[in-house]
Formats: structure tokens, sequence, C-alpha cells
DNA sequence: ATGAAAGCGCTAACAA
DNA sequence: TTGTTAGCGCTTTCAT
């Protein structure tokens, strides 16, 4: 792997013909003589050249980078989505910077050190709604969101996991259960999943007849001990909820160890719910019951999405959205019946899927 | 943010100068009268010009970039080791493009595609020893290695955890708790820290006088489904063990659930002991006692010593350990007595981490 | 089908 | 101190 020194030009003398024509054979112009390509490849092959990337876009005014800003790049969720975007963006010939920016001022930075210096030709953005991000962003910058929809004056492409309908499913499987008073335990209200999930919460118990009580719906902020907070509070209720439905699967594994320390048999006395199907959820006590969404396709589709609003900035702006699964653990079960179900914990054998 | 399409010539027009004094005041270059250099930045403040980063790049031969090999984004690990590199690497006024190569095929690829083509000055390699990576590694380029250390030939950078040390920790912390029969499940065998974590596990033992008997080592692949199936076995021995060291936490995940499958109670019959300190660890059942490893301080090294290496080739390459820390919570304990301890579950309040 | 010329936007060497 | 002249290595006109 020696250092490309090598020049289109030294090529050009090697094969005996002009630069140009070397520049052609790399860029497969078709305006070249089978002869005089096999001429030139043979001369890159023996001589071990490669073009200069920056050379390239400086002439050509094209970087083929694309950059990702998610609020961390460790979350589960987060680091899926970058693995599927990136893999899809060698696909396309482009390569990916992915940044996190935890904080606005952060994102902020980013974009201007990013964006006017002409390095990327494309922006994804993970969760772009949390704080005033969104005023941040380039205008007439080919731009996609995931997870988070478009308000007004944003012609922005779009992707999010069906928050609304996954939070429908997961609480219609508890209601499926004959859980009547089920609790929510939520991320911060100010990111749009969490209000989507909220959404969802409320239409499903809307659909079983059922009325939502606001002391059921404590905000947690996607931790597993905001969550194991919010659980003690939830349990102290006069009216205790027989069910939880946990916006995400940390949330519901500090759930699970709240119902542990107040002594409550898990699906017997307490069912819960996560949200996203982590890798570990199954190795949960009980293994989690949760939605699974399929992040590594939802950045490879922004990926793809980008990809398009680069080459064609003109096409439409598509908004979609990636449906969730319903995965059957056993955290969830039947409602206990009046005065409680049985206190004791089973040492049952689990299975567990392989993931 | 309007597109950049302004060049250093038009500030020159517009400030009075020539093109060259602009980008002087650009670069920061001293051989410019204050006032010159107020007019000019006044022009650039007022017509918004921010310089381009390709031209630059072409023009001083630097592209400012650098990339992190990985075999996957998603295991937390190695997301934090990004997440550290690529803060560091910010502060350096460097870009970090990170890529997953789960094989050594797509390894070779990535650096055929990023190396050759002088789009990046550097790159850190995370475990650059599993399969054959290295020989695909470019001659005569800054390269830093985590996780993984140097063999003979190989002249750069690298920086680990002290993956010998935070094994002996994490036995001699079993041994001082009175077990004899301590069993191992290792990650994968061709791995550098795998094997390091062998060494330090039987480096412990030796120490307090105890034999390492090799059907008390099983190798699993770093999931918890592996060790789950390692653990059922190993408490199948005629002499099972007392103790479990698992070479990382979700391996120890599996572990804990194997006792829970067998009836055993942990550390009641079975003690575990993990290795990472995941932020779920706290929220194991019991809580898991591990050692916890900075990843993030590890990435941030990397970069810094890459960054190094990238500004003053002819420096020394320094060979960097990180220590781990032993975190005690509840999944271990005494030694039972012979004949068992108590089977009993006790729904003890535990603490938590606020990780 | 090929080559020559001109420049992408900047930095670097030299001159003034 | 500032300006002038050359490139960096390639692509893109435009001739031929």
């Amino acid at each position: 792997m020696q250092r490309s020194r090598l020049t289109i030009r030294d090529v050009a003398r090697q094969a005996g013909v002009s630069h140009q024509t070397v520049s052609r054979v790399i860029n497969g112009d078709a305006l070249v003589t089978p002869e005089t390509r096999a001429r030139v490849e043979a001369a890159i092959a023996e001589m071990g050249y490669q073009p200069n990337a920056i050379a390239r876009s400086l002439a050509a005014g094209r970087t083929h980078m694309l950059a990702c800003l998610a609020p961390n790049l460790t979350d589960y969720t987060f680091a899926r989505i970058i693995e599927g975007a990136e893999a899809a963006c060698r696909q396309h010939g482009f390569l990916l910077i992915s940044s996190s920016a935890p904080e606005e001022a952060a994102f902020a930075a980013l974009i201007n050190e990013l964006v006017p210096s002409r390095r990327i030709e494309g922006l994804m953005v993970i969760n772009p709604y949390i704080d005033q991000r969104t005023q941040h962003l380039p205008q007439n910058f080919p731009t996609v969101f995931i997870g988070g929809h478009p308000r007004a004056g944003h012609a922005v492409a779009a992707i999010t996991l069906d928050d609304c309908g996954a939070a429908r499913s997961a609480v219609h499987h508890l209601i499926e259960l004959g859980h009547q008073r089920i609790a929510m335990i939520t991320g911060p209200l100010v990111e749009d999943c969490t209000q989507d999930r909220i959404t969802g919460y409320h239409t499903a118990l809307q659909a079983a007849g059922l009325k939502a009580s606001p002391a059921l719906s404590v905000a947690g902020d996607w931790s597993a001990s905001s969550a194991h907070q919010a659980t003690l509070e939830l349990m102290k209720l006069k009216q205790p909820p027989t069910a939880i439905f946990a916006q995400n699967d940390r949330m519901a594994l500090g759930a699970l160890r709240a119902a542990r320390d107040l002594g409550l048999s898990v699906p017997g006395q307490l069912s819960v719910i996560g949200l996203d199907d982590m890798p570990l959820a199954s190795y949960f006590d009980p293994p989690l019951t949760t939605m699974r969404q399929d992040m590594f396709a939802i950045g490879r589709t922004a990926a793809q999405l980008l990809v398009q609003a680069v080459e064609q900035p003109q096409a439409k702006q598509p908004q979609l959205r990636q449906p969730a699964e319903l995965i059957i653990r056993q955290s969830t079960g039947k409602k206990p019946a009046k005065g409680g179900g049985s206190h004791t914990r089973k040492a049952t054998r689990h299975s567990h899927s392989s993931r």
C-alpha cells in the first residue's frame, strides 16, 4: 500500500496517452477505444495508481461524504441506525461522518463546521426536534430526518419508527390480557417520539373504551433509573396499575427491578411491556415482552433517501414510517384476579431468542 | 446559511487586498497589519464567507480527517470508544469517519478505499488482531491500535484496557470471598483481549496457590446466550464451580439467567462477576459485580495518540494500558458452605448507581 | 476518439 | 508587510 504519489499524468505517460484519457478511463467514460482503455488500465494496474479523492472532489465539486448527527453514539437505537446508514452509504459510494451532539450548541457548531465548508453533500439528523435543533439546519441543503416528523415549512425527507402504532400495539396487547389500569412511563416530553407514543397509548385505551388517568402517566428520561423511580411512585397510588407500558426497554428494565424491590411478581402481579427489543431484552428477568423495531433498516432507508436527495435535489421528499412488531416474552400476563395472584416466583425455564 | 459560493478572491476584492492576504488572515498568519486584518475580517463577516475545506485540503495536502474501524458500531464498548475518539478529534480540529467492518474482507476493502485515496490522514483500529486484519494495514501510515498489543514488526501506537490486570482483579475478588472452584467463560479465543484475560485469570489463581482446572474454562462468543449455554454445562460437572468469571457483562447476564433456570441463587449458591460495567449492569438481577473500564477515555487517548502520530510521524509510538476498577454489587458473595446455602431468593432492596 | 486548455479554491514560494 | 506567480490533481469545456 504505497503512498499514492502517482498522478494521472504519470499513468498517461506510461500508457502513451494524454492525462485526459486516463481520466476518462477512471470515470468509465464510454468514448474510449477498448484498446486505449486496456493500455491505460494496464498502466494503472502496473503502477498501482489510485486517484486522489480530494483532487477529484475539488474539480468535480462533489465530496461523496454525508454526515449523521445523533444525540450520542452509544444508545443502541442510534448506533444501529448509524450502522444501517453507514452500510447503505458505502453501497452508494459515499462515506459517512457520524458525530454526537448531546446539546443544541454542539449541534449548531457541527452543522456550521460541516456544511459551509462544503465537506459534506447531505445531512442526516437523528431526533431533529429535541431542543431547538431544527433552527440550526442549513437551508436548501439535502437533509433527512430520522425520528421526528417535519413541521410546516420543512420540506425534508423523514423516516421514523411508527411510534404511535408501536405504542398502540403495546397497549393493545395489555388490554387483550384484561388489564384496565395501564400505566405509562414516557421518555422526555420534548421529544417527538415520546409524544407519538403517548398518542398511541391514548388511542389504544380509547379504542377499548378505557379512560386514561393522568396519574398513570409518568415522565422518565429513557434511563432505567428514571423508570425505577417512576414505578415505585406508580405502585404507591391508591389504585396502582396492573400493567406498565414503558416507552423503551431500558425503562422497562427499571420497572422490572422496582417490581422486584416491592416484592411484586412479574407478570403475576404486574405486567411490563417495553419498546425497542434491545439485544439483551430476552435476558431480562423475566424476559421482556416488547415491540421490535428494525433500526438498521431505518438507518439504511434514511441513507438511501439522502443519497437520492443529493442526486436529485428537486425530487419529492417522502415521509416514511417503519412498523414495529410485537414480541411476546414473559413479562406480560393476564390481569391478576382482585386481591392479587400468586406471590411466588416460579423458576420456569425460559426460552430465549438468539439475538 | 447560504451556499458558500464566495471565494477568497471575492473577499479580497471587497477588502481591497490580494487574495493571498485573505488566505493569511484565515490561517492566522502573523505577518498581517492589524488594520489590514481588521478590514479583511470585516469583509469576511459582512459577506459571510467560509473557506472551502476541500480546496484547502488539496492545496495544503492535509485533509484533517481520521477514520476508526470497528467490528461493529453497536457494541457498547466500541460505541463508547468511538464517542471518546470523536470528541477528541473534534477538539483537535479533525473529523472522524467511523466504519464497521465485521469481517476481514470488508476491513481490507475499507482500508483500500480510505487510505490510497488520501482521504484520511490516520487510522484507528479497534481489535486489530481478530482474523488477519493487520496484514491489510497500510505501511508507513499513522495508525493506532485499540485493544490488541502490537506484535513484532508493528511499530504502531496502541492502547488497551489492562485486560490481564482486570481479569486478575476480578478473579482475586472471588478468591477473597473464599471461592476455590472458579470457572471462566471466555470470549472468542482468537481475540487478544480474551487471551489476556485468560492470563489474568491464571495469574490470580496461581498467586492464591489454586490450580486451574481446564474443565472450568469454557469459550463463549461475548453473547449472553453463549454464556447461558456454557453455564448450564459448567454446573453439570461432578464438581461444579462456586463462582464464575465471565469475560464480559453480557455473558455474565447469560450466566445469571442460567443460574436462575437451574434454581440456583446468586450469590447464595453461585457468584458471578463480569467485566465492562455496561450501563445496565446495575439493573441485572442481582446487580452485577464487575470491572469498570473507561472506554470513553480509551477512545479519547487513542485519538490523541493518532493526532500526534499524524503531526509528528517520527515520534515514538507509545503503548498504553488503561486500568480497570472493581465495582462490587450483589452478584458475588462468600463461597457457600459445603452442602449449599440458602436457596431462597430474598427480595432485598438494591441500590443502583445512576449510570 | 483523443488532446489541449482552463480552471475548481486554496496554499506556498517567491518577489517587491 | 503585501502582492504575484505557480501549482495541488483532477474534471470539464472545447477543439481536433
